[in-house]
DNA sequence: TGTTGACTCTCCGGTAGCCGGAGAATGTAG
DNA sequence: CTACATTCTCCGGCTACCGGAGAGTCAACA
């Protein structure tokens, strides 16, 4: 029997981290002096420790070192951290990749327009349009009409505010005239479908998101830095881009005050 | 100038992320109301926001965003936390193929892995000196600097070579940082005592000793091994274990290959 | 037998980056 | 005016311990 300190040398851990198993009950003493609270363990602890240690080192969690010592899952709960470490070394490797992109860029000395960002978008419903214009300034009038023509047909409609309206561009490639594309409003419910509207269910999706501030016509660089970042950083574009309008002429005067976000549809490749 | 809850929605963070980073001064809103503290936000701080948040998905704590996005230092935390994350990636990969390994032990059965053997150590001179040390990883500069310093100061000093180089954990407990260790090496003579060096007589003892092949982080079981081994045979343990490196880096390119020896001085009950 | 110094006890607070909830105040629509 | 949604602050919790305070215990030496 030795108490705690010539344990702790004999295991080579902490006093502390033996206080810890002991309360949490992973690892208790063989013995406890009643009067004085000393706690004494014996060598053959030393193999449940030995184990203890090798299982943290995997980076297993202490419910889950116990369920395995005591024999309990194992296969289960083996191939369950197998997979979450291979996650993580996906996760630290893209952190790795995209911070050795970030500081390629600051040597270049970029004026940093533009970040991407990679964002979760839930699922939701919106009701959607198509519509081939002759030309983005006619967004301005077909957008507010489109909104005003779907609240009359399904009144009591409602529609999530902010961030979630936006067009797709429908084109497979850019153009100036005779744009193909469909806009999308978030609502709380479905309504009828009628007139070229349709409602419908978007998957969540993972975006890359950048920030686009000033006036549509300059928008195209910010869609090529989106793309290129997300092909230098190892996505693969799945669908069209969307772009989703913030602030624009119906609450800022001044076109350099205008923001627009660009969200690019991906998946890791 | 938008209320929490749809700035919020714009960004896509929690209201509880937003909070936190007002707390701690990351983005602060561009005002807030003194009578209700409502935080308002301006689009413009989706900027800052998007920038904050690509900072957080390379894995930046808080007070380094904070830095990068104010400008201190950028190259330096960059480069730091380049090295942070390589060796993570090291971390991560060295985890999964310890688990890997694990996995197949656990389906093949056990194996013996250790063998104790009781050895005479003779009495002999050794210079020694203490230090603190930050980690067991320091052991590789300090060890082969004082066999110089040594060298230097006693010029014709010789070494007697295999086995007798070992370390003593002078610690009341296990540590992982700020270790207390004494490093002996056998000689042939006395030389002269300075500058923390000091040349004295190891009694001879009678020690169990197991050898380990391997990775040190793993020696913990070969210490193990030989305090139940020597407890289950009748032997008490005197005094401090040493560890006596046999094969290691200096020699050996495979991590498999290094060797230890464990040697736990007893006496017969 | 007392004293010293090493060892151990419990309890409390802290770590990072938020999350969850309570209870109260505020804003907005009908 | 009344709901209901939103927001506020404050407090505790999450993981796996670490650090320290203040008090009690153990072993050896004089």
């Amino acid at each position: 029997m030795y108490r705690i300190g010539m344990f702790s040398k004999l295991g080579r851990v902490t006093i502390k981290t033996l206080h810890h198993y002991d309360e949490v009950g992973l690892l208790v003493p063989a013995h406890v002096d009643k009067e004085t609270g000393y706690r004494y363990y014996t060598t053959s602890q030393l193999f449940r420790l030995g184990e203890i240690m090798a299982l943290r080192q995997m980076g297993f969690s202490i419910p889950e070192v116990s369920a395995l010592v005591d024999g309990h899952n194992i296969a289960g709960i083996l191939k369950q951290r197998k997979a979450e470490l291979e996650s993580e070394v996906q996760n630290v490797t893209d952190q790795l990749f995209r911070l050795n992109h970030y500081i390629q860029e600051q040597k270049e000395g970029h004026i940093m327009k533009y970040q991407a960002v990679i964002k979760e978008i839930p699922a939701f419903t919106v009701y959607a349009a198509r519509y081939t214009i002759p030309n983005y300034a006619a967004l301005n009038e077909i957008m507010p009409a489109l909104g005003e023509k779907v609240s009359r047909a399904n009144p009591g409609i409602q529609c999530v505010k902010p961030g979630y309206c936006f067009n797709v561009y429908l084109d497979g490639e850019y153009r100036d005239t005779d744009i193909n594309v469909e806009i999308c409003e978030a609502v709380t419910c479905r309504g009828k479908d009628e007139d070229g509207v349709v409602f419908k269910e978007i998957p969540a999706v993972k975006v890359v998101s950048v920030l686009h501030r000033g006036a549509y016509e300059e928008i195209g660089a910010a869609y090529a830095y989106a793309v290129s970042w997300a092909e230098q950083n190892g996505y693969q574009i799945t669908d069209n881009a969307r772009e989703s309008y913030i602030d624009g002429i119906w609450n800022k005067d001044k076109v350099e005050d205008w923001l627009t976000e660009i969200q690019v549809p991906v998946k890791k490749k």
